[in-house]
DNA sequence: AACTATTTATAAGA
DNA sequence: TTCTTATAAATAGTT
């Protein structure tokens, strides 16, 4: 079909050849088309040319993967074929339990029950008003957890307040300290700042330089503890 | 390229078209092995025909595995295992959503609440508490109906009890009718059973042969009903 | 890539 | 299915 005859046999003119095989190439792929359509057939198509370029065509309606997945099912099955149905079947079952549990929840949310029986009903609402007591129950131990926590951080609080009250009245009435409206405000602003301690209230009083943060030896012994110690989380 | 010019469409007629497929395969296993040898190529033609069946051709040189082995190195991808890994993928996630799906009903059982913070054991009571409103609403709308349905029942039967009271009543006066206590009771046990009829009723009655349990008639017309009929079914 | 003379494929009929 | 044949389609060689 074409300006002359040819024989079938290599072309050996690379350029030649390669212009044919694109020409045949097209002309064997409308043909496949043509025959899927047509003929309501699956076809794959790969070939390589002589420099292994790829060309392929496969029917619309399937893939590779499938005609050869088919081609071996034809000629007689293999082990990926075995494994493959065994995955299949795996996906459907946890696809089918997947759906049950759907279902379940769906009507523990008050859904899909128009096809339950009243005693099914009954069953599910004793089930979830027991359910919900429990949920309840939980809940009410949680509070109580919680604030029971928060009234000891305050007790604890409370505590130290106090034996920081007490430590700082019994220095008022030291016959060593320096008394007087001024000192007495230092003391009592650095005591509420928690950045000052009476050692150093003693020692540095007047100069008010106090790089490091740390408690009088007395305040550990009276049970006291650090601001961030009493701050709730 | 035939006597006329066909569409290129699926050939309904089953019987042309398999002629035209086989004509038509016999033509690209042609050209498949005229390109082969031409163009030094390597092709791998697989078909299945409408009724599955196999048909292939492949270039001499070559075999279908290494063809398809080729492809799937000239592609990059391997088409099992991307199918297994594929497969593998979706079987966990359905796992994973199984396994959540499991444990938010757990969590609605009342169980594994241990994990849970407070605020979601309040919006889980919450949820609860109304999705048990849902079932119990939809279990008195249950019972509602069919106490209605119930209801029904029993008016028509009052109803119709009635009717034959009058009837039989009415029967009483009849000149024609046999009438003594036996046959009072007779008739009207009769009547209760649905069974008999006033025809029936004046040819046999004298006859006593009762096989079924039934009430008093007094009791029907007093509203009684057998108590099988005011069990909720 | 386009053209076209010629070969080849095939649709319809037997 | 296979053969026949008129005709459509493909393509070899050319531009």
């Amino acid at each position: 079909m074409g300006r002359g005859k040819i024989e079938i046999k290599k072309i050996e003119n690379p350029t030649n050849r390669q212009v044919t095989y694109s020409k045949r190439r097209n002309g064997i792929f409308k043909k496949a088309q043509e025959l899927t359509v047509l003929c309501d057939a699956k076809v794959s198509l790969i070939m390589f040319s002589n420099t292994n370029k790829l060309h392929e065509y496969i029917s619309p309606s399937t893939t590779t993967k499938k005609i050869y997945d088919q081609y071996q099912k034809a000629l007689g099955t293999d082990l990926w074929s075995a494994q493959y149905e065994k995955m299949q079947e795996q996906l459907r079952k946890l696809k089918d339990i997947n759906h049950k549990l759907k279902k379940e929840i769906r009507q523990r949310i008050g859904e899909d029950l128009n096809e339950l029986s009243i005693d099914h009903l009954r069953v599910l609402e004793q089930d979830m008003s027991e359910a919900l007591n429990g949920v309840r129950g939980r809940k009410y131990h949680v509070i109580k957890t919680q604030t029971d926590t928060c009234k000891k951080k305050v007790r604890s609080l409370e505590e130290r307040h106090g034996n920081l009250r007490m430590e700082y009245e019994a220095r008022l009435e030291d016959p060593y300290g320096l008394v007087d409206n001024e000192g007495d405000y230092e003391s009592a602003a650095a005591l509420v700042n928690g950045a000052s301690n009476l050692y150093a209230f003693r020692l540095h009083q007047g100069q008010h330089h106090h790089q490091h943060h740390h408690q009088h030896p007395d305040l550990h012994l009276a049970g006291g503890f650090g601001p961030h110690e009493l701050r709730l989380p």
